[in-house]
DNA sequence: ATGCTAGACTGATCTAAAGCAGTCTTGGCT
DNA sequence: AGCCAAGACTGCTTTAGATCAGTCTAGCAT
């Protein structure tokens, strides 16, 4: 059996408030559209509208935009329990592209659906608030990365942050985690090139702080990468529950 | 006299929603406390709690973080009809500061009010969430400029941006606006050096495509600058209000 | 078994932007 | 009138990271 209380969905909300047993069937009760998509096939065109929202139950996906010139920015990657293209749903044409990077599991919501689930559970309203405004603070985050942080630091704290988020729906440990990610995705997520991004792995594995190979990422010694990379978890912390 | 209609908040929200008298005057009442904040003392410290909110109806302000290194990065600018804070009210202790960047005037808005004139009229609360999404898709578009767009193409891009929120409420024309920002600001925003942002700015002005001098920003050859640029408006624009 | 491809990896060269160490200009203060 | 401080501006040197032009390896498909 599958029980939506161990969903990462459920795991996430989890985080912000304690889910009554009526709460937990309203989310079941949300999960009715399963639907599989494939690898590199991209779910939602920039500039498409009419957009379903999706949330995340297995794989990895980013969201990214592209330029006129082709390059492109990686704004976020989203994990398990994730939801993909609330805003776009609630508010406005997608403006940006979503691609799995793993084939992955997700449930189709519906705009109607939702909001009807708001209505009648206000607290489950707020629990995925709460989840898209540490979503926010996020990129917020991402955007003193780029702006501030050398390639070595943006990437020890990038790395960093994912493992916390994983953690977050109980995926990984402390010592490390699993992550599909290439060497291009890193790259296009940091605003760095393919090439440096693998010598910034490697200076950073030969300084015994982060070994990421063939889809692990292990802290070699957390304690001074945290420092090194200056991360702060304030910002997707959450003490405990804050509504009981 | 000094009508709501032609406040820059109420401006602003016209974009997204035709206000109604009874909305016009539900906007009246939450602007009862009027504040001045003197230029260069920070409204609000990261991490402090227990915020008011605020609505930005006269001068400039910047939100930024600070790193333990001392260096910091402007997150966002904030103009005249602009929310400070709405996030931080509504969900969690402020991850960021906002410092004054002129004389402000600003109106003080409490938690308590705000919920009650959202529940009362569902269409602000539409509309601000509206105006919400809009300065979240503006945080992406700057992700984007930092990882993605060279000294001259990002400046480029963020006067271009800078205008086009002017005009949204009334400040400005086609032609240039004025704009209280020093160098060290545009350098904060950027992810630049001050020095740089310096021979930036004169090298786009000997190219003939924008002149920033003295407070004023002059787009000499505004469709070579967007083409320059890649600027596209979209993520801003609301071709007109969707609710009527 | 032999290609073929995706991704990891490398050294050499080039360039955008930083950093340093100033000067020049303007406006306010006494 | 003279001083001071902020901010704008400049030339020179250094450096982080991009770009180019590859090689190497581990699956796969035929």
């Amino acid at each position: 059996m599958n029980l939506i209380e161990n969903s990462p969905f459920a795991r996430k909300l989890s985080n912000f408030v304690v889910l009554t047993a009526s709460e937990l069937s309203a989310l079941q009760n949300l999960h009715k559209r399963r639907r599989i998509f494939l690898a590199g096939r991209d779910l939602v065109q920039q500039g498409q509208s009419d957009q379903a929202a999706y949330i995340l139950s297995e794989g990895w996906v980013c969201s990214y935009k592209v330029q006129s010139d082709g390059t492109r920015q990686i704004v976020d990657f989203q994990i398990p329990g994730d939801f993909l293209g609330l805003r776009s749903v609630l508010l406005r044409a997608s403006d940006h592209s979503f691609e799995p990077i793993t084939d992955i599991q997700a449930v189709e919501v519906q705009t109607g659906d939702l909001l009807e689930t708001f209505a009648n559970s206000p607290r489950l309203a707020t629990a995925v608030l709460w989840a898209a405004s540490r979503d926010e603070a996020m990129v917020v985050e991402h955007l003193v990365n780029l702006g501030r942080r050398d390639a070595d630091r943006r990437m020890a704290h990038f790395l960093l942050e994912l493992g916390a988020r994983l953690a977050l729906v109980g995926i990984g440990s402390q010592t490390g985690y699993d992550c599909p990610l290439t060497q291009y995705h890193l790259a296009d997520a940091l605003g760095l090139s393919a090439v440096h991004v693998n010598r910034v792995l490697r200076q950073l594995r030969e300084n015994g702080l982060i070994t990421f190979r063939s889809g692990k990422v292990t802290f070699d010694d957390r304690n001074r990468l945290v420092e090194f990379s200056g991360f702060d978890p304030e910002y997707l912390d959450q003490a405990g529950p804050l509504l009981k």
